[in-house]
DNA sequence: CATGAATGAGACTTCATTCAT
DNA sequence: TATGAATGAAGTCTCATTCAT
């Protein structure tokens, strides 16, 4: 009897899905460099030559986990920022700038829930060069707007709420973006143990300082603030 | 005739400067990867065992590259806020703001003018792990704490002229250097062409929102900005 | 059509024997400092990579060999003295000491008979630490007891049948073997022709003060070495 | 004015101790490995170049080293004979065998009181090969003669006391020496923890059957050892 | 005599990828 | 589809020795 069809195609989804999942769990527990095929193919009880059925090269692996690693973060910030919508525990201003502040706290966070997704984010952000090898970068750039789609919303709730002062929200999206990622990017500066450093001090200062450059009323942007950091 | 004391050790001096030097050039020229000891080895004209009278090991020297990076960017950094803080063109307010936008805008034009010291520094902080490979990071670290020696006295100015209100002046060194390096990461988006991706625009909007945040004056900001990216 | 199971852990086997195999010929016709990952993948046709699927290191190669060569150098003693045990030429107290000498023999004409073999546990046991390089020299010492496995059998038998008064035996084959071993070490000075250093005279020598010693007859001694000798 | 004649020879043979002692100390403290040129150089504040005045090669200078070490264990050992021909605590036989076995056992000690110099001895002994390099290994055998050159003599003696019957003292000595050699060849056996391995254990039974074998009465052996085991 | 920079061959090891089975 | 043996280029590092100064 034929298989029913597309189990084929389901089963090398599957297959597909567990060699990315593999991949990150390698990355999360032994670092980078340990990824190799051959460790893969161990881990996998795979033979080495397996792999090139589904992925032309180790790059396109690579690919699909940076990829996979984009997809959760965004849904992760995603969830955070709904649920800071629902939250009801601010007067109205407040809770048009919270959504915002809980997606940022829920991106530094993820350096202490997530810290391989991190980690490889900044490693991809950090390295020169179209991030994986060569040209076929679109996918994750896919991954990175993906990652936005939400945030700018966001931006153009606060103002409407009265929050900010108005703006472009995509340009506001970004700025907050890339400054959360530099500061994520210098924790590692922690462990010198420079009071400077203080990497959650630092992420503090570095959003009050733009939500208050957009307008935000400093107390309001406090109270959100402590909030948000509840939240989590 | 017995040579000059001290010949010997300046040499010695001069050989590990050329070292640095070249393996800079090779980083620029061909990138990270290229960097291997036989590559060094063959630009210079030695053998490869050479630099291992001077380098315990390719770590060491890559350590020596990290902290010439970082001196000449310090470097670069002082000397345009030095030379911001002797411009006359703008009101007071404004001029006790120049120098901290000056130093800003040097930071990231750097990414222009030196592209490999702005890439390795990118790829060490997004790099986890101890940066170098091992602890002996302790003079790195140090070449950054240099780079900051002078922006916390420029704060200081700032809030002393009545340009921004009081704060601790560290650590808005430190958030405003985090900001334009995560930017500064993200310029390889450049090229994908989306418009929220502009560095440019990106940077202006970040530190506009910071210093506004800060306490600047949105006008004062303006005119200075405008004259900051004039002195380059 | 699938092939046989455990076709590919056969093929594996052999590969690993070949390996060992070759190593020990190089080592034999070269030398120690011979047996290079290179050498060694030149004799077999093989590129130098194709090693570390069979042994994670050089250390552990090594290892196999010095395992193999132990096994070899047992095999060798065992079946010198089984073949003594069924001769029949001697008096009984005669025969009960023949296939002790002839073990003694046997290892003292390995140096002739299998001179890498004899040379590289000269050399392992004459360098100091741990043989190989690590701790897992253990399945070396356990080829070495398995050396000894029949020996001490034969001090038995040898008590039993009038020929040594009691003693320990397992103290007096180690003993035995160490004494062979120390003459086995000094071959080398042979060939400086000095009359005291001959080898022959002094293994036969030694062996003839220990057997007496242990309370063997000289005359008894007399008749079953010069068989031992003959047996070979 | 001329330095007096000499001068310029002794120093150079200063120079030469010198070298050779520190060679000697790296080789304790450090092992065998660590001996390089570059290492020694270091230990003595010289520059590498300049051990090539004193020594065409390492090899040279490794064949110095390996004659200093005999000649500090034939020292040794002449000295523990001496010492105990003067001991007047046994009867005549007695007497008679104790310099001989104070001298086997002064030279099995040796590989506690000067664990290098017999670490370096066991290795020369058991590489393959003329033991240096080539062929140049001839002072090292007028060492080892030299080694010699006082057991003989004792046989002698003890053949005289009636403590042994008569035999070729020469032979005997080197047989002794051999055996003993083989024993101490096998001390890192001693950390496998097997109980036929113990070492001491394994020297006694050994000289005993050796010195009964060569016809002294088993009682006054025993006593004799023990007189020796305290002299040291 | 003394220096130490430079040599250069060669050591071990790694790893993405291919291909006959 | 799956296997895993084999490739082979590339990498870092070592060290006895030479030689211009």
């Amino acid at each position: 009897m034929k298989p029913v069809r597309g189990t084929r195609a389901k089963r090398r989804a599957r297959t597909i899905a567990s060699i990315v999942e593999t991949a990150l769990s390698i990355l999360t527990e032994e670092g980078f460099e340990a990824l190799t095929m051959k460790r893969l193919a161990d881990e996998m009880g795979y033979a080495i030559g397996a792999f090139y059925r589904y992925f032309p090269s180790k790059d396109a692996l690579l690919l699909a986990v940076q990829r996979e690693v984009l997809e959760q973060l965004a849904a992760d910030v995603r969830a955070s920022a709904a649920a800071a919508a629902r939250d009801g525990a601010l007067p109205p201003k407040g809770r048009a700038l919270l959504p915002l502040l809980a997606a940022a706290r829920s991106y530094v966070t993820l350096a202490r829930r997530r810290p391989v997704h991190s980690a490889l984010l900044a490693r991809w952000l950090g390295n020169p060069g179209p991030m994986v090898a060569t040209e076929s970068a679109a996918p994750m750039i896919a991954g990175l707007i993906d990652l936005f789609g939400v945030i700018p919303g966001l931006f153009d709730d606060a103002v409407a709420g009265g929050a900010l002062e108005a703006g472009d929200p995509q340009r506001r999206a970004f700025a907050m973006w890339c400054a959360l990622q530099g500061a994520l990017q210098v924790k590692k500066l922690d462990r010198f143990g420079v009071a400077a450093f203080d990497n959650d001090a630092l992420v503090a200062e570095m959003v009050r300082a733009l939500f208050v450059g957009w307008g935000a009323d400093p107390e309001t942007f406090a109270d959100a603030w402590c909030r948000a950091e509840e939240v989590d």
